[in-house]
DNA sequence: TTCATGCGCAACCAAACAGTTGCGCATGGC
DNA sequence: GCCATGCGCAACTGTTTGGTTGCGCATGAA
């Protein structure tokens, strides 16, 4: 299991975002085809790739001499239902706090 | 407005996170307090209060000698909103794979 | 007025990070 | 077999970042 840390930290990055946007919209894609688009070096991207790779956010294949990255845009659940959680409680201490409020009445 | 890539940086960070859902849960606070729960300096608060504050996650208000902040839920409307976007471009890919792949049928 | 509390600002430090260059290895086309 | 292509690994660099300590200022309580 990846850690959902991991995504978070993923996502952060700019460039990695785009990375990922690119491989929803065009899919399957390698490291070279990708640096040629944005501007940076096939390391650079290698790098991203791996660290999404590593977040559970893209899964490789080797075919032949090329590695091609596929987005896994699952992935974004954990951010979701984090986000979701927050909501919730912050729903709740409003909920509490009108209750309280209703018992000074 | 403030630049949506501020929230990713803000919610890249797990310290973060847990001051923000903190405040979501047991409402607003100072750096001081929070401090005492989190293991670390107040200063170290403070910045991390300072840059959920410029992502637009985070209001302050000075009451006397004091600092409350407060959360500011909504603001995560901006990753959501991306999450949406990347899966539309995701779902949109694939129905147009699996039509191209009737043409040939 | 005096003193403690709480805050903001600045300097500093070590670690992490995005990006680069350089090299060697494997794979496919000629 | 030979060469070009594409990749992975490693070393290095500048910048960002999470954290610390120290100081000075303002506010509330005694």
């Amino acid at each position: 299991m990846t850690d959902p840390s991991d995504v978070f930290a993923a996502i952060a990055d700019g460039t990695r975002r785009q990375i990922f946007e690119t491989l929803a919209i065009s899919g399957p894609a390698t490291a070279t085809g990708l640096a040629g688009d944005l501007n940076i070096t096939r390391q650079a991207v290698a790098k991203h790739l791996a660290i999404l790779a590593a977040a559970g956010m893209a899964n490789s294949e080797r075919i032949g001499r090329e590695t091609r990255f596929e987005a896994e845009p699952t992935s974004l659940k954990a951010v979701e239902t984090w986000i979701a959680q927050v909501d919730r409680d912050w729903q709740h201490r409003l909920a509490a706090l009108a209750s309280s409020l209703d018992d000074l009445a």
